[in-house]
DNA sequence: GTGTAATGTAAAGCGAACTTTACGTCAAGG
DNA sequence: CCTTGACGTAAAGTTCGCTTTACATTACAC
């Protein structure tokens, strides 16, 4: 799985912290998903794409295995 | 977070047992989600979006806090 | 040069997602 | 009857998502 949650979220001014409190969770987490350490959880995405007025499957990219 | 898996499931003529065989992951998982135990993974979601040719947001709904 | 904002890494801990195995129910067909 | 398919529950175990804390780096302001 790719994403382009970084590339979003800078293209709407967020800094990774505020991004983090504005979706509840910590900042660890959202370093380490656009990184691609792992996965955010279903709803988590959900959140991302609903606050960045988009879909998850333009977020994330579902790669072959 | 509700989901309309089982509606979409057997409207597309599948046994939990085939979903979950088509899915790579255990009836059990299908079960539980379906049931609404708990979510699925982010690229377990994708995966059935793409299955069932539709959108992760059709199949799952969320909910507020 | 010292502060402070933004990004990153690391590690320990907890609960959620998923697996495997095993057993129970219920309906339809032979 | 008895089988077989589809659905369900339960429990134990593993891995992953997420948290908290703490520390490092870079860059820009004053």
């Amino acid at each position: 799985m790719k994403n382009i949650l970084a590339e979003l979220r800078k293209k709407h001014g967020f800094s990774q912290d505020r991004l983090a409190l504005e979706l509840g969770v910590s900042r660890q987490t959202i370093i380490s998903i656009e990184k691609g350490k792992y996965n955010p959880s279903l709803p988590l995405a959900m959140q991302m794409a609903k606050k960045f007025n988009t879909t998850v499957e333009e977020i994330f990219i579902l790669e072959e295995d």
